[in-house]
DNA sequence: TAAATAAAAGATTAAAAACTCTTTTAATAT
DNA sequence: ATATTAAAAGAGTTTTTAATCTTTTATTTA
């Protein structure tokens, strides 16, 4: 059990590759970013087409179709693509997954994972899309395996 | 999605459910803790069972019989709950989901992930299943709903 | 405008997690 | 000893998540 599904780390991996990919300006097919990020084709085709449908990534049918980013996805937070697949359950959410914990009726852990929480999403809200681009050109990360 | 699965979340709302109703060194039976917690009952029973085995909680079977905690178990982190239902894939495992994701292999995200899944691991190990107790008579704190 | 390309959409299957039911075993009290 | 109580154990079902397959639609190039 991860911190996202394994949905949302293929959405996050497959977007992190599109961007770096189409950087110069090219477009990327679903065959290729599978290879790259190690997903299954269909599944990842399923999620980017919903993330599509959302404006997250861009993509165009046809010969030298395939998926993109345009100038305002690459500034979105990772915190959207997030969002988009999971839900905002993972910063709101109960850590005991009490439907009815709130301030006023706290779990025990309550204030110890709020804090924990609003880490998760100040970090996944001030990191944006494109600012990996850098690090992988120079093959110091990696998104696969 | 929460933090811990659903498996998770029930073992410690009832341990701590246990550690509350026994602390005058009495012993509750299942459907008292399934009741107060607001879990399915044999779901529940199979999880205890579990924790029952591993020694993190202990039960005697027969009139009187029921689950409690010893001195020891009271002491105990947290993290042991969670370490025994979800393993420790919490603490350790990368955010992306990949396999081999290390200091010397990282996903773009790497660095960002292992500070917050140190608090988590911290929190969780500085924090003793014992010491919700009184919060709990003050009626301060749910552990159902 | 026809052929080729590549994503979109819909339907289906497989695997994992969550949950239930039935039988057995251990402990206690009479 | 026997009946009763309550957890342990095993097998089975349902639901959710993950993954696959097939058909359709849009775009481009020749």
């Amino acid at each position: 059990m991860g911190m996202f599904s394994k949905t949302c780390e293929y959405a996050i991996r497959g977007v992190f590759f599109i961007a770096h990919k189409t950087a110069d300006g090219g477009r990327v097919g679903i065959k290729e970013i599978a290879t790259g990020i190690g997903s299954p084709e269909p599944f990842l085709a399923k999620i980017l087409q919903d993330l599509s449908r959302r404006g997250i990534v861009q993509s165009t049918k046809g010969p030298n179709g395939g998926f993109y980013l345009n100038e305002e996805s690459l500034k979105r937070p990772l915190a959207s693509i997030v969002e988009a697949i999971d839900g905002n359950g993972i910063f709101t959410g109960c850590g005991l997954g009490l439907k009815q914990c709130s301030e006023i009726n706290p779990c025990p852990l309550h204030n110890e994972f709020k804090y924990i929480r609003n880490q998760i999403h100040d970090l996944l809200a001030k990191t944006s899309i494109g600012e990996f681009n850098g690090d992988m050109n120079l093959g110091i990360i990696s998104l696969k395996r």
